[in-house]
DNA sequence: TTTAGGG
DNA sequence: CCCTAAA
């Protein structure tokens, strides 16, 4: 619906695109998926034009021909490939070719930087970029589009002359291209990263790009990296959250860092780490090139971690009982919208805390990792265009959405993993960080708000083990007591499970096996106390940690004796049962 | 899954 | 509180 909008919009300058039908694809798609970046895309494209077209396919052909000549050994091309990744971006600017005056160093930056935006919008890359996947990887994504777009322009060739480089060639044509040397011998790497630089360009454009470009480039230096929102916002007056621009700056930044071919996958967990939107962008990104193979093995790594984990998760929920109730899983895709607020949402509330409250739970049975590495993640932000994100990948395929799915996951666990490696945790928390994590955290919450502020009191033991295991303790309250000897008076000792049911069903935190434990500690307290009942104000005298008023110790040791008795030497009264059992509680009740 | 116990 | 053996 959205794209059809933007279509009216930009139909005049669209039909160039539009006659391709993977241009169209491209368009709608980044609509659908985040309304925004689409939006970009469409606007450049339509800008671009056949004449941009031309001047991109010009600086394409320019492109090819530095190469070669960079294979003789001349450097200076930088600019060159900055001008194909202009006019990748959308705006004709290209020709005009402002970076010159940008440093090599930027180029990469930039390049990253163009590639986040990308994921970010969602899959819009991804689906355009599949298309043509083959061309991709034989040259730029973008050439090939503009190609199809204008056969005229000899296009096509750069993509060939990626393949009849030679290694050393690409080498320098990398060099070009990012400003800087690789030492990766891997052609097929090479050419890939290359091709990359170039369709990446072509997306990302929008924002970082224009900003680049002699107008843009003026806000940009004047309010810098952090406001280049604002740029792109100017140029396609789409983007406006800071999200956005951000991320696209921190990524821009890994990405000058990391040289791997994985650049991408790599520098995104980090990343993602820090915000979720990213995490969507990754998606895009990845999808928009063939994974590496490196990026296939982790994500299948990271998938079998995840997946396993997180369908613990899922099912530990519910032994919380009543808490639980609302969760509801969701597709991956799903989530990554909410998640995102999650995050946010999280993070507001203190992070590890209210999650924890949740995952404590979870957690009973096993270890876990920390939430708050986890919640630290989540950045914040997306939040139409990462619902829309998820729809498409949802709509969008099954077969693309997939992957960008999987990546992301494994990205996420990767991370937590890593870092909080001082757990081995098994598998929820860290599943559920990227997808679910959200979802259960929510509900959870929900349920426990009131007594959400107590949850915080988790805390980490370290185990002989080596792993950590966390410890909520969450004090007795005396209407809790109350409850347990309600209920025990009622159920009998040792029907924990139905105390539980009857009587604690708003206390998600209290197991059967607490009540039980509980109900241990009464009794022992009870007795040890007030031998003889006739005392009652010794409770307090004892430690002086005697919340628990003798009426209710007294009530408990009644009950112990009427259900088993208890210690014969405590029991005024034995029942004739009895026996000398010590803790029988059961043996005599009812 | 629920109990009972040990740690 | 956690963990586990038993049932």
């Amino acid at each position: 619906m959205e794209v059809g909008d933007f279509l009216e919009y930009e139909n005049s300058e669209m039909h160039v695109v539009a006659n391709t039908g993977q241009s169209l694809e491209c368009i709608s798609i980044e609509r659908s998926s985040s309304g925004k970046l689409r939006l970009e895309c469409k606007e450049g494209t339509a800008e671009a034009d056949l004449g941009e077209l031309n001047a991109k396919l010009q600086i394409l052909q320019k492109v090819k021909e530095e190469k070669q000549r960079i294979s003789c050994g001349s450097p200076a091309h930088s600019h060159v490939n900055i001008d194909s990744q202009c006019s990748a971006d959308k705006f004709p600017v290209i020709d005009g070719k402002v970076q010159s005056e940008t440093p090599c160093q930027e180029i990469p930056s930039i390049a990253s930087s163009l590639n986040y935006t990308h994921s970010n919008q969602s899959g819009s890359i991804d689906q355009c970029s599949r298309p043509s996947e083959g061309v991709i990887e034989s040259g730029s994504s973008a050439s090939a589009v503009y190609s199809n777009l204008k056969p005229d322009l000899s296009m096509s060739d750069g993509e060939i002359c990626l393949d009849k480089l030679s290694i050393r060639e690409l080498h320098e044509l990398f060099k070009v291209t990012f400003g800087r040397e690789t030492t990766v011998k891997d052609k097929q790497w090479l050419k890939r990263r290359i091709a990359m630089s170039l369709t990446n360009s072509c997306d990302v454009s929008a924002t970082t790009f224009i900003i680049k470009n002699n107008k843009i480039v003026r806000k940009f230096e004047e309010e810098s990296s952090g406001n280049m929102n604002a740029g792109s916002l100017i140029s396609s007056g789409n983007m406006t959250e800071e999200e956005d621009v951000n991320f696209k700056d921190s990524s821009a930044v890994n990405a000058c860092g990391i040289e791997d071919n994985q650049v991408v996958s790599e520098t995104r967990p980090e990343i993602g780490l820090e915000d979720e939107n990213y995490q969507t962008g990754q998606r895009a990104a990845k999808r928009i090139r063939r994974p590496t193979k490196r990026y296939i093995e982790e994500l299948s790594e990271n998938e079998s971690r995840e997946h396993n984990p997180r369908l613990s998760i899922s099912n530990k929920p519910m032994g919380l009982g009543h808490v639980s109730p609302t969760l509801n899983v969701r597709p991956a895709r799903n989530a990554f919208s909410e998640v995102r607020t999650y995050g946010t949402r999280l993070d507001s509330l203190g992070g590890s805390d209210v999650q924890i409250p949740c995952v404590s739970r979870v957690r009973r049975s096993r270890p876990r990792k920390d939430i708050a590495s986890l919640m630290k993640f989540h950045p914040t932000s997306m939040g139409e265009a990462e619902k829309l994100s998820n729809k498409l990948l949802e709509h969008s395929s099954d077969a693309g959405s997939e992957f960008p799915d999987k990546v992301l996951k494994s990205r996420m666990p990767s991370k937590f993993h890593q870092p909080s490696s001082s757990e081995p945790v098994k598998e929820q928390c860290p599943v559920i960080g990227p997808v679910e994590l959200r979802q259960e955290l929510r509900p959870k919450r929900a349920d426990p708000s009131s007594h959400t502020s107590d949850d915080n009191n988790i805390v980490t033991v370290p185990t002989a083990k080596g792993g950590m295991r966390r410890k909520h303790h969450r004090a007795w309250t005396l209407v809790e007591v109350i409850k347990l000897v309600e209920g025990v008076s009622r159920c009998g000792a040792g029907r924990w499970s139905e105390i539980k049911r009857l009587s604690f069903a708003s206390y998600s935190y209290r197991t059967s096996v607490d009540l039980k434990d509980k109900w241990r500690n009464l009794l022992k307290a009870s007795f040890a106390l007030t031998p003889a009942p006739a005392d009652e104000g010794i409770n307090l005298r004892k430690h002086g940690t005697a919340p628990i008023p003798e009426k209710i110790l007294l009530r408990v040791r009644e009950l112990a004796e009427m259900n088993s008795q208890v210690p014969p030497n405590y029991s005024s009264s034995q029942l004739a049962s009895g026996g000398g059992s010590v803790h029988g509680d059961r043996s005599g009740y009812l």
